[in-house]
DNA sequence: ATAAAAAATACAACCGATTGTATTTTTTAC
DNA sequence: GTAAAAAATACAATCGGTTGTATTTTTTAT
């Protein structure tokens, strides 16, 4: 049973004495073969354990039934998420996934672009790094029409399609629901501004703030990496205050910062939601786990990812066209824990 | 700029008067090349827009540069650190991935493992899934010798080599810890038991009971699937008992169901450790989070990921051959923190 | 200056399937 | 029975790199 090498059309024909053509034609039900023949590939192709050699197939045609993902990290519990609903998605369309990460470097993310060109892969899901500052080394993807999808980190493109949730709305909600619960300062820990998620968060933030009569200050603004240091280090800021100068609630652009954040301002001794109230982005597994658990929004990263997939292969199907489409909005909702409670 | 035609090799060796071969070496850099020759040609490939067709490469060279990666789920904290490292690694080395994931279901595995045979991948990293019993679905990569690198979820195979970390000692460790700390009557909360990674942990915790002349009390061993659920209904069970008999400790064979566990636990208004001490496994970004924070063991996902990937490009390289290595063993370590303190 | 060694480049076969065209075989029509 | 039409099969070029070996060019040694 053990197979040493490898077995192509030619030792089927030798085996049959026909030739190449005749299996090759055969073994895809060419009408021009007749129908006993065909029969007697299969059975000798299943016989002698053949498999197509794609490589040698695809010289000609062009599909390769593979998708590329490119995404800053693949360790994040966002991440990971949309990762699996895309494989998820991709199997049972029939795609295979090649993924890499551009570790949020621009070179990096050019370099993977390059390769999943090479690869010929079919089509293209990105999530941006953060220093890529345009979208220019995707061209040659838009030049040859091969589709590209972002999602979550998004760049507009006339040739592309962006799968995205609400972020303005969903930071909107997150800002009125802590003005609701009686907060009336509120800080915002935001990410890079350059990148459209925390752009709109921050856009959203500021008309909720607007739209309830709220001054927007400056100074309650911060902007940071959004790590846990980056959490950690805005609590100290914090304690650096007088209690009567320090917020009254924080929305922290994602959990990780919001979470490091609490637990330094806990070990100072503040009580939370009481002295400080918080509200975080992403609906981290550790969300639920910090005491009291954080108020968040819920990020659909598998459903994102699934779509993201669904859409690419109706579009390689011909199913859809996407170039019609702009762009693709998820339902996100807001989680209300016990983070941003009433102020005492 | 747009192309209508693909350039290939033959077209830049015309562009500048020189042989194919010249052309295909100078691209990869080939030694043999004048290295001024090889800037001359890297040039003319960027300026006609140049990109290397995979597929004539890989049905000549018989190789993809592509390694399959078969896991579990894609979305957990281990798992997304794992496949991390093994994308850096394959980077590094020029490899790209094909990742797929089980979900546990050992068909579903053996879909996996098909399609990567036929897809033609260099090599196969592999986690197992709960529910395959054996791994004969691999047989048509030991048949053809190509390399096959089981990581965590491990199978003994003469053909294959296994990456994993010693949980024997490390649950050994765990339960000496807890033993040191004063308890006596430790729980240990197990998964599968026909996994290596769980039925080694049992049998850390085994021995340790044994060194130090504790009784050994089958009662006291619970196997689940290690969910949050899991945990939560462990909490249930506990809390069931007679507070004299319930257990002084438990060493959960994962972060999730422990912590999950403690949380039920402190509702309930049972004091960590004081009533009950934790330990758990994986250092899941949770246990640090958890209050009291998590005594576990650092699991080096990244590493395991990075190392499983570098071996097998070795061995794809002829640098190392891999036949001869077994087993891997990777070093973890005993975090300790403070839901394993002493007894009130 | 010349032979030997090393470096650089070229030749040509090859990987395995596809496909337009040619050839052979079978069927049909008269 | 024979020519024309239809069906079935075969030939040979092709896709675009790769690679062992041969050839040419350059460098080194004597």
């Amino acid at each position: 049973m053990s197979e040493e090498k490898e077995i192509t059309i030619y030792d089927i024909a030798k085996h049959l004495n026909i030739s190449p053509t005749t299996v090759s034609r055969g073994l895809k039900d060419h009408p021009t073969i007749n129908i006993k023949t065909r029969k007697k590939i299969a059975e000798a192709a299943r016989q002698l354990g053949y498999r197509s050699n794609t490589f040698a197939s695809s010289l000609r045609s062009k599909r390769t039934q593979t998708l590329g993902v490119i995404v800053p990290r693949l360790n994040s519990s966002f991440m990971s998420s949309v990762l699996a609903g895309m494989e998820n998605a991709a199997s049972r369309e029939g795609y295979n996934l090649i993924i890499a990460q551009s570790l949020e470097q621009a070179d990096k993310e050019m370099e993977n672009v390059l390769t999943m060109f090479n690869k010929r892969v079919d089509g293209l899901l990105v999530s941006l790094a953060h220093s890529s500052e345009n979208v220019r080394h995707f061209d040659m993807f838009f030049n040859k029409k091969i589709p590209v999808i972002f999602f979550d980190r998004v760049a507009p493109h006339p040739d592309s399609t962006s799968i995205i949730i609400d972020n303005f709305t969903a930071a909107y909600q997150v800002t009125r629901h802590l003005i609701m619960q009686g907060h009336k300062r509120i800080m915002h820990l935001g990410g890079n501004m350059l990148l459209n998620v925390y752009s709109e968060r921050l856009r959203g933030y500021k008309q909720a703030l607007q739209d309830h009569k709220l001054h927007f200050d400056e100074k309650l603004v911060i902007t940071g990496n959004l790590t846990e240091e980056c959490g950690t280090d805005t609590a100290k800021q914090l304690l650096k205050l007088k209690p009567k100068d320090r917020p009254e609630a924080v929305f922290s652009a994602n959990d990780t910062a919001a979470v490091y954040c609490m637990i330094a301002l806990k070990n100072a001794g503040i009580n939370i939601p009481e002295d400080i109230a918080f509200a975080g982005f992403n609906n981290d597994p550790i969300s639920r786990v910090i005491e009291p658990n954080l108020t968040t929004v819920n990020y659909p990263g598998y459903n994102m990812g699934q779509a993201a997939v669904t859409s690419l292969a109706n579009h390689l199907n011909g199913d859809t066209n996407i170039t019609n489409t702009n762009t693709i909005v998820l339902r996100s909702e807001l989680i209300i824990r016990a983070s941003s409670g009433k102020r005492k």
